[in-house]
DNA sequence: TTGAAAGCGCTAACAG
DNA sequence: CTGTTAGCGCTTTCAA
């Protein structure tokens, strides 16, 4: 216990007292609902603001079964691809009044049922779930028993949950048409996590492009491995100990596309010009690589809010069925062409 | 309202009439608490199971004054210095069977104010607040309100709140050690936001590690500015102009450090050649960029770590007055020395 | 326009 | 060992 605890907490009956009117006169007033007049209501707010009361959320939600609150899953804030979206939600909560009650599941699967379930247990108002790599089965039966819930980068049963999601396929088809353009033939790829259905939709995105320009990916030239620098270190190692011959590093994220560079300059093998390297996501520091990345931007920022503003429609009951699909959008930089002399 | 809503919550009232016992029975059940036969424990414990019941903590923390959640405020999750604090004290609060309600204040004071209070409506069970940029006294009032406090970064009362900081003047003489060592003389400082506490302490580190060698920094070389890559960009052109001997530049964090140097790339400036450049922190990237950057480092997921556990001590009334103080620790790359060679 | 009563789901305190 | 009673602070329902 705090020892300036001040906590003698004032209730709605405090106040009720102080202003001679009953709970309920109060309760109105609070909530700003018609039905006090206009004399006791500048009353009771003069009684609020001298006894300093303030709501306690936690009793209006048993009664009321709502918390202004909700829960948002993100696999890891540590990766720079995630905090815009927590940023991009929770200034649309904030709008609202609402509070966000974070999770990092750091692609644990484990973690994220118990992660939905803790919300659950709190009774939190709707739920927002980035990248999830639960299964359909499971992680619909975990957010049908919410009120309401979105999903980022995943399709879902619209009755369950909407979706607001990147279109990864045809991101990859943009990076594959553009390294294809610049004359690369020969491609490894570091395809992410095995669960990841970001990594799935990318990969479809790279077969049907390469496919259509009658080029082949070996299957050995496809590695998965974690969406980390550390990852992207370790398999760029092991891709190129396999294939020398690669003309092309398509990288599952910018982060993995860090490693890469990192072990390329520590290979003292030239990018772009004998390796060109592409990321995913256009994380904040892309641009300051070295060389600076080619990457798929989307507004992480966009994700998010576009996800809040879906879930409060949800939970008002509106907006179902609703299915946003943002465009990424390519950013060329150095690690795929010569640099440019200097303005 | 979800389609699929199987949200018909299970009561204890449901599982005492599914097993044929009071409610009360199943309270003991559930909470692991003594006075209940092992043949009717089972008993609930299927009921339990049958009926899929979990705990309301909503009206738990009604009865209990407790919630299992702490709240968690940050400047902004966006800036790479933060996740890891966040990820550290999760780490610690889910281990404990606590959540996490987070916000981002935006190094907007109002936003802090705002949600302190919002945590107190949720009746929070603690709350640790970073860096955060409140005057001490309307600090001291809001943390007050609260069972439990801690602060990041910033000292307080120790009745009031706890503390972990690193001990950023250490540091900061650390890094002016080094550039003074390697010759450096003529000191540009990109200082930081004026109300931040810690850019105080750095501004103090500097002071007094240079005088100490009998060197001044003129006013005129310090410069406040936001902690952003932005900030760095704009403020080291402005520094520039004002002093074009200075030969090293001192960076309020790893971020401003960042847009230093992409600066003093575009206006052809030799790092660290002419101009050696540091930051503070040891961002994950500041390894990465272009030179590799100088830095303090400290691990940050400790910083949360440590914040919680002194949290939780506070909230059982242990631990009052403890003040935590790690030592960052100087991390010396390319951007303050010449290359050397590859291994 | 105002208020009294009941109860949200749980637990503390006290019976039996 | 088990159950009953009361009430946390609020809102919904119904009555005055």
């Amino acid at each position: 216990m705090n020892a300036f605890d001040t906590t003698e907490k004032v209730t709605l009956a405090d106040v009720a007292e102080q202003a001679g009117v009953s709970v309920m006169t109060v309760s109105r007033v609070v909530n700003d609902r018609p039905g006090v007049g206009e004399r006791t209501r500048t009353r009771v707010r003069h009684a609020i603001a001298t006894l300093g009361y303030r709501p306690n959320i936690v009793a209006r939600g048993l009664k009321a079964h709502r918390s202004r609150t909700i829960g948002l899953i993100v696999p890891d804030v540590t990766n720079p691809y995630f905090p815009a979206i927590v940023r991009g939600a929770e200034d649309v909560a904030i709008a609202h009044g609402f509070t966000l009650l974070l999770t990092n599941v750091i692609e644990d699967v484990e973690r994220e049922v118990a992660a939905l379930e803790a919300f659950e247990d709190r009774r939190v108002d709707g739920v927002i779930a980035c990248s999830p790599r639960l299964s359909a089965e499971r992680l619909d039966a975990l957010l049908g028993r919410h009120h309401a819930a979105v999903i980022v980068n995943r399709r879902s049963k619209p009755g369950v949950a909407g979706s607001v999601r990147l279109d990864h396929e045809y991101g990859m088809r943009q990076l594959m048409h553009h390294l294809l353009a610049i004359g690369c033939r020969r491609f490894g790829v570091i395809a992410g996590p095995v669960d990841s259905h970001a990594a799935r939709e990318r990969i479809l995105g790279i077969d049907r492009e390469t496919r259509e320009h009658g080029i082949d990916v070996p299957a050995a030239n496809v590695l998965a491995g974690p969406p980390t620098v550390e990852g992207g270190e370790s398999t760029t190692r092991t891709l190129l100990a396999r294939d020398p011959s690669i003309d092309a590093l398509v990288c599952f994220n910018d982060l993995v596309a860090a490693g890469a560079l990192v072990t390329l300059a520590e290979l003292g093998i030239a990018v772009p010009e004998r390796i060109a390297v592409v990321g995913y996501d256009d994380i904040p520091f892309a641009r300051m690589f070295t060389p600076p990345l080619t990457t798929m931007r989307a507004s992480t920022y966009d994700l998010g809010r576009h996800a809040m503003t879906m879930l409060f429609e949800r939970m008002e009951g509106r907006g179902h069925g609703v299915d946003i699909v943002l465009q990424p959008e390519l950013v060329v930089r150095a690690s795929t062409r010569a640099a440019a002399p200097p303005a």
